[in-house]
DNA sequence: GTGTAACCGAGACGGTACGTCTTGTCTTGTG
DNA sequence: CACAAGACAAGACGTACCGTCTCGGTTACAC
């Protein structure tokens, strides 16, 4: 989101930088926006969350972080995502229970730490603002949607998973259930996601 | 909550209603107040619940409501509680697993209305408020568990499903899929609800 | 103030002790309310007044001291004529000038102590209550003031005195700078006692 | 107060205007304010003041009133001062017992107006407030001692008065005698003044 | 004795105001 | 232009009192 294209040396053909007229957007208040904002985020929740304290944090003016963010929950989710966007990797091995098995303690290991307490926070609020829920969808479900998907059609065609499986349905339930936990303070631990993952796959084969 | 023992029939043993000293507790502001609660959480969600809001538009005094609700994250729940609570009927029929798609039926078309709306934004509350968390779990996750893991139960002895279920799980996924989606804001149709639960049942049998 | 008819035998005229029907006030709640009153009065002035503490500190419950007292500037400056009505001595010795000036002591003197820091709270307050300015007068300022004029008229007829004296207004310059000095924090020591004494007595003669 | 140097044209040896980064102060709304602080002074006294009552009438932010006045007996003294200190004209005549009269007759002519009842209100109030004895003191009090002192040396030097006079204990008496009687509530007419000034100018001479 | 009347305690209620905190907009001066 | 600084209107927060209003119990005198 508001990436600006002015430092990515891939555009090099051709494509001049485009700078616009005026004074170039401060690419450091950017850095220290989103980072006050997770910290505060990490700390507090979304509760004690609030552009005036990121701006005090951050030392940006406050009209500045107005000017280019349009709500708190779009700054949050935005500083969430710049920090656990690249978190989780798929893991890709022969067999595909066993990667799911890893796929499922993956999400749950992430989101047992501060993180979590964050995702869910910032979750929560995104469900009243349309903005943060596109944002939350296209930049953390669907790619983890995806490659889930992507695992499980593997799975079919390696003849592990049943042929009929409604592939949709199934990352409903295991991202739900893991979801669902957070956001009732339940525990994520390992355990819990094997026992998890073994109910799932059970309906697999 | 607040219950009067009065009502309680159960102590016909003389023990008279027992009306503390001072001016009784006015059961029409009560119920004033939750109402309004609950309108304001359909109509705007949690962003637009305030104590002050609550208080105009119920006519009850700011200071009354302070009095009987600690917070306004107890509040938004209560109210939601006592609209949504008694709502859910759990299905028993003969077929064990006709009961489940018609559980996972009524509890998505519960969500799918205007009171999802609510749902969602109290539980997403909920996370950052202990007291919240609890009443959540208490009056409607754990109910609504108790009787699908019977249910369950009842599966596993009528021998339609298998004998190795592992129920919290199974409830971990439905849930969590349902509320998710909520979330998330996808839609909640029958259809939909009914290949979720071909999904799990899949795992069950 | 609340007369007791009960007890004073004085009026024996026929007037029985009129015990009318019912329950008869307590005296100890009221004998409460007023040493709490005043009690607060001195360690914290006006300011910190209220009935809600006069209930809290004495014991008594609101309702009772609403039912005896109109307003809390009544019952502030009822207070404090309870402790302070009694406690000025005027002087009487055979040099009216020397009586004077021991008046003016006297009274700087009453009022340089913390029951100074109450009158002036109390009378600051007195200022937009009809009621409590009646009170004031009645039970300080003009017994004060006949005090003081007997003691002027003495020095007249002994010829210490000028004759045109204007009595009135030699005791409003008296009192009044006694008082304004109170409200204003300046020092009322012994000192400026008898030169305020020595400057008014200089009209006199 | 907030005195702002801008105007002053006393500093053109070079300072500039020296403003500060960001909004300046909006001048119409510490206008309404102190207009509107008056307004319910006047008609209602210190008792119907309140910050709210100032907001709502003033049309200025609650917030903001809250950044510029610490309290509001500072607000109070404030708005009152504005409009009161320069009210006094201290006369400047040929015959210094005259003098003196006319100004015992403008200092209670003054406060027997509506002026009256806000000062009472406000001093009232400034015993239980170091901020606001002091505001009242450097803005009201002492400069009319200083004046009432002058006059009072004039007529040393002239003869009219008695070399030995004690002026602070003069001046105690005449302002102490008016200020009293504003506040238990008694007349400030002229004859009353005159009265006061014939006794007091007996001591003088 | 037994009313009945006025008391006292407890405490809920509708209100007003407090002083603080955020939000989002605006208005300056500087880089 | 971007940005720092900061004023501003708006309005919610949770608390303290206000004065009124039920209630349940407690004394008294009066029948």
């Amino acid at each position: 989101m508001e990436q600006e294209p002015s430092g990515s040396g891939a555009d090099g053909h051709g494509a001049p930088p485009r700078r616009t007229a005026g004074r170039p957007r401060s690419e450091s208040a950017r850095r220290s926006v989103l980072g006050a904002a997770y910290a505060i985020l990490e700390e507090g929740g979304i509760e004690d969350f609030s552009i005036d304290r990121v701006a005090r944090l951050s030392g940006v003016a406050r009209t500045t972080i107005y000017r280019w963010w349009p709500s708190k929950a779009v700054l949050a989710i935005e500083s969430f995502l710049e920090q656990f966007g690249p978190q989780l990797a798929v893991p890709r091995g022969e067999a595909p229970d066993q990667d799911f098995r890893a796929l499922v303690r993956a999400l749950a290991a992430a989101l047992a730490g501060p993180a979590g307490r964050v995702a869910a926070s910032v979750v929560a609020h995104a469900q009243s603002d349309e903005e943060t829920q596109r944002l939350f969808r296209e930049n953390f479900s669907d790619p983890l949607r995806t490659q889930a998907a992507e695992l499980l059609e593997r799975g079919i065609t390696h003849g592990v998973f049943r042929s009929d499986l409604d592939i949709p349905r199934v990352i409903d339930a295991f991202v739900g259930a893991v979801y669902f936990r957070l956001i009732i303070g339940s525990s994520l631990g390992p355990d819990w996601a094997d026992a998890l993952s073994e109910t799932i796959l059970n309906g697999c084969r």
